[in-house]
DNA sequence: AGCAATTCAATTGTGCACAATATGATTGTG
DNA sequence: CACAATCATATTGTGCACAATTGAATTGCT
């Protein structure tokens, strides 16, 4: 991209950010369908996926591994809560951290969500060497972003 | 990842969604350094770069054109008729179509923003061939979504 | 011409994202 | 043991995204 005119990459067709922004728009819309069943929206159902995987865990790990701060994470966890799925509470060692815990609902959801990455990969039907290399493609990115 | 067992696919490490949902927002985050001198988020600036490419487009071609709908749009262009980058006017021929046009500012802006996919080129500093293949890959996954 | 269907944008309401800031708990240092 | 610095979360304010609905203009059909 260095070698364009800079009129020329100013152009949306040239941009790699436009179809990553649009891209994720349109995974995430793709998901609602399969979520909305389970009362869950796309950012709610990855943190699920990192309680799923080891439950009682901090705001702050939960916030690093998705990425997130806690300006998102705490209404979004509320909102969880609301919903019956999460217990919030204070740790006994340290009063700063919050604990967020799963609910027998929680847990309960975890078996009604095993059909939705199914349900995703046939929307896609994406070959899975396309799949992998998009996935190591963009945790490239990232790592490059910091 | 059809092949794999249902609760091995609900792994956050096995979701092609994540990482294309943290890049994103990373690539969102990496472009305020620069858009934020232009007065411009990273959304607003993708409307500039299609007015910039052709002046005088309906609220509807930007939409089409950006996969975002009059729900989003229509605040934004205000925004940015407020940043007295655009005019909004209602089409002769047609009342019901909003044509966006540029200002003086507005195109002046552009001579600004020529700076910006250089900056983030450099801030990537990705090889040619990998932001190539992700872009391909990625607007090959935009198109399996519809 | 009349009128239902369609189209385009705007509005309303919910839920992210994130910068900036605030608040309270804990730690480190003199 | 004060007490400043740090840390974890919460709050506030702005700006997206999008579903659902509304309203007004236009088109199409008879």
């Amino acid at each position: 991209m260095s070698d364009l005119q800079p009129a020329e990459a100013l152009k949306l067709d040239r941009q790699l950010c436009f179809p990553l922004y649009a891209a994720s728009n349109a995974v995430t819309k793709a998901y609602r369908p399969y979520l909305a069943p389970l009362g869950l929206t796309y950012p709610q159902y990855l943190v699920m996926l990192v309680l799923w995987e080891g439950d009682g865990v901090s705001l702050g790990q939960i916030g690093r591994r998705l990425k997130l701060d806690s300006g998102t994470l705490t209404p979004l966890v509320k909102r969880l809560e609301a919903a019956g799925l999460v217990k919030r509470a204070r740790s006994r060692e340290d009063e700063r951290v919050l604990v967020v815990e799963l609910t027998e609902a929680g847990r309960d959801l975890h078996a009604r969500a095993q059909a939705v990455p199914l349900q995703l990969a046939a929307k896609l039907n994406m070959p899975p060497a396309d799949f992998e290399r998009l996935k190591a493609d963009l945790e490239n990115l990232i790592a490059r972003l910091g």
